[in-house]
DNA sequence: ACCATTGCTATACGTGCGTATAGTTGCCTG
DNA sequence: CAGGCAACTATACGCACGTATAGCAATGGT
């Protein structure tokens, strides 16, 4: 009943070999994420750690505090691997950069989701940050087109990343949807084929565009005749 | 400091001048939409209704018997609007008809992302269907293609509609990246376009798409040479 | 006139939570 | 060896929550 369960996808060293600090800071770390934050309780976590609820205080203070310590951690962890794989990698391209962005998040995708669905500051650094490397990547992209942008970079760059933190927020309906878990290789493998169809593929033709623009554009109530 | 907030959008007689039911009813939707349902309290409804905390349980019986309640109005509600405006409308055509559904829960849209992001059950049938609709779309945009898709109908589908759902989950980074309230006309006016310009065009080249795809294909290990 | 039903309030119960505090162990330093 | 400090536990406090119960007022049918 002593639960400690490891990250799957994380390497390093045992779960029981590491330092009770750390392995408070795994276990919130993993409840967050599976449960979100109201529904974890530091007793919860200390069960999961194998510690007692007082040393969770002893630690971090607050159950707040250990968020933050939490988000930080996953920040420079995210940060830390994304450095070292475009080390290891030679180019500094930018689109397989983000490419190496979303891989170095991979182990904490389902953390940084609740963050950003929950509200928490930290991880709202992380998407503001991800709008600025789809920016960058959206203005090379649009030296390719002809026709000028509905909307400004920044604002599609926004849309683009929302839409794209709807793939691992939706993950429960995904996998429903799908038959695996959208996490699971398989299932990582299949959303991915499926992104860079959609992706590659514009899902409506000029004219119907420009009619739901005239739509939108439209004044309120023009319709019904 | 008896608070008694309109939904904005939601026309139809006053608050003041509902039953009582229907006012815990509308206030329940509007602390779950606000602050998700396990922020939400009985306490804070039945404040927020203007009746006793005793009141909420005597017609609802209890806090889930009440959300499966405002799941079911919710529900209901966007069903009828939808039969209402297609009515009105001439046209049964697909294309348009989704526009339709889309427009029908534009006032819930709220309390339909956080369910979906907090796992209600009857929230969860709603996803379904938009999948559903996405997917009878999909096989009629197909007809214009030459390259056969990656994934399955079904799988693209759902991508898809996870991504749409991103939209409104993200509403306060977006916000934050746009300026505006995206639920505001202003920010729905940009977001809708920015979605259209998005969706009429191809984010990948196609030689883009195939590098990525021979990535995703080959076995893992495969780099670093 | 009676009474059953319904809408509603007031008050209380039990529980699980975050937090606080006092105490225990063990190690490191001078 | 003494002393101090950090790691850690045990226990308890206070509070907010969901839930339960008892009672009151109004209504409507017979």
């Amino acid at each position: 009943m002593t639960a400690s369960e490891q990250t799957p996808g994380t390497s390093g060293p045992a779960f029981e070999d590491l330092t009770a600090r750390a392995r408070i800071r795994q276990a919130a770390l993993d409840q967050f994420a599976e449960h979100g934050y109201e529904r974890t309780t530091i007793r919860g976590i200390a069960a999961a750690a194998g510690v007692s609820p007082g040393l969770v205080r002893h630690h971090f203070g607050s159950k707040q505090e250990l968020r933050d310590a939490v988000d930080e951690y996953v920040l420079q962890e995210i940060q830390r691997v994304n450095q070292q794989v475009m080390v290891d990698s030679d180019s500094g391209d930018l689109s397989t950069s983000s490419a190496y962005s979303i891989k170095a998040m991979q182990p904490f995708r389902e953390y940084v989701s609740r963050g950003l669905a929950e509200g928490s500051t930290i991880i709202a650094k992380m998407f503001d940050r991800m709008i600025d490397l789809t920016e960058q990547w959206l203005v090379r992209a649009d030296a390719n087109r002809t026709d000028p942008p509905l909307e400004d970079t920044r604002t599609r760059a926004a849309v683009i990343n929302a839409m794209a933190m709807g793939v691992p927020l939706m993950r429960e309906h995904l996998s429903r949807a799908l038959g695996v878990d959208t996490f699971s290789p398989e299932g990582d493998r299949r959303i991915s084929l499926a992104l860079l169809d959609i992706y590659s593929h514009a899902l409506l033709t000029p004219e119907l565009a420009a009619t739901a623009v005239a739509w939108v554009e439209s004044p309120p109530g023009w319709h019904n005749r």
